[in-house]
DNA sequence: TCGTTAATGATAGTAAAGCTATTAAAACTA
DNA sequence: TAGTTTTAATAGCTTTACTATCATTAACGA
């Protein structure tokens, strides 16, 4: 139905063409993963060396914890050096703010493009779900960023891009309009839905944010939740269940 | 109705003989938080430099965050030294591990003093939800330490106690358990109103992080929400409904 | 009242983190 | 080929996160 070709950790091409066969040759749609300039002090996307300090970055995260990164041991893994890095990022707390951000980037098109070709809201809200639950199979991306180590990122480092002292001169940044955006999309929905619904976007907020601790906490903390570990469909049904009972009217 | 007398930051005395007025002078039920001995080097409460790092370290935590606090910095606040801190908890996230688990074991007294003469489950539970938005009321505790600075803290730093590489190590130790218990025990009250809802410890673990989400959202990222800051009310309105229409048959 | 012990304070020191600055080499551009 | 940008290499500085030592004081028991 589509297909995703590589370009780099931060950009993706996107060929909805191939849905139509006579448009096989056509060039491929690119879409380009938009970060707001201000959380970098210069493109990672621009630069081979930059598209491998976010790459790598994730992997060593996942690895080892973003309380544990530093940027020399960043350095090392890839063979650069520190003052590089930061020739990029200002600090660490910046590369998360940037990875979480591209994260909701990527879930935001791959929204858009799944619910395309749906009318029922009812119906988008479940692909919605799908999608922040991570159990959406669709739209591949072969992107060099290791998608499943940055969903475990966004998982068990996310909470800690807002919870700090900064929030509010980073918000003014832009560091959250992805989420923002996205958690808007999906609360729009709900509205479609049942206009008379007081709280979408605290609904939706608390279902993202839920999402990633109900996975941490079967894994972890296993007596906060019936979920069990790596029963993915578990924690969307649970979902699921509570957005539509909460929003009937 | 009942009184709490000041002890320490680690344990207050509950009258709960106040209710009947022929027992007015006799001796105070004195209730101690207990908390797991392996969460300190050694018990904070039995000192008086004890008690002080603990109601100092939530001042300053609520005043610098987190992330800023350093026991050279407590130590300086405190007129002591970073050594003699350093003698009763292992690092600054012990720390911080020892005040919400001391919360959760005072949510929990609150908890089941408060409903001990309620029979209806759903009374029940409309008081527990009360409590862990923070807007009841009663039994006020008269400890040195800051309950609205520990408050802001649990909002602001909870996650942080256990989005950690250690998580696992420091759950052996019986750092989360108050949290757990806390969890449990009003899930259950879930179970007694509908026995086959299949997710109550899920849906409460999620209304209780989304009690502080929500409240921290309202804050610095109010696009993600329709609760208004400081209308404390609001967040237990949402939670309510939330919870009492996902678990209806 | 003395002597012992425990608790704290004072001081010092170490390794790593979190940067910044300087220079030189490499790569790319005009 | 000269000039500009980018990266690497190195160094250095301040702060954090500890640990160790020792003197002083308070507490306590005989």
């Amino acid at each position: 139905m589509w297909e995703t070709l590589e370009r780099s950790p931060t950009s993706f091409l996107v060929n909805l063409a191939m849905a139509k066969k006579e448009d096989r040759t056509a060039p491929l749609l690119q879409i380009q993963v938009k970060i707001n300039e201000k959380l970098f002090l210069k493109d990672p996307d621009s630069t081979e060396l930059g598209r491998k300090i976010v790459s790598e970055g994730v992997k060593l995260i996942d690895k080892i914890g973003f309380e544990e990164l530093t940027f020399k041991k960043l350095a090392h893994e890839m063979s650069s050096t520190e003052a590089s890095i930061y020739r990029y990022f200002e600090n660490k707390h910046k590369l998360l703010i940037y990875l979480i951000s591209w994260y909701w980037n990527w879930l935001q098109y791959k929204l858009t493009l799944a619910v395309f070709n749906l009318n029922d809201p009812e119906e988008k809200l479940l692909v919605a779900i799908k999608i922040f639950t991570h159990t959406y199979g669709g739209i591949p991306a072969q992107t060099p960023m290791d998608l499943e180590a940055l969903y475990r990122i966004i998982i068990s480092e996310s909470p800690k891009a807002y919870l700090t002292k900064e929030v509010d001169t980073v918000n003014q940044e832009g560091a959250y309009l992805n989420y923002k955006r996205f958690t808007r999309q999906v609360a729009d929905l709900l509205t479609e839905i049942n206009p008379d619904y007081a709280y979408p976007r605290a609904l939706i907020s608390t279902a993202i944010e839920s999402a990633h601790d109900q996975k941490y906490f079967s894994e972890h903390l296993p007596s906060l939740t019936e979920v069990s570990e790596g029963k993915k469909e578990e924690v969307r049904t649970f979902l699921t269940e509570m957005i539509f009972r909460t929003i009937q009217s």
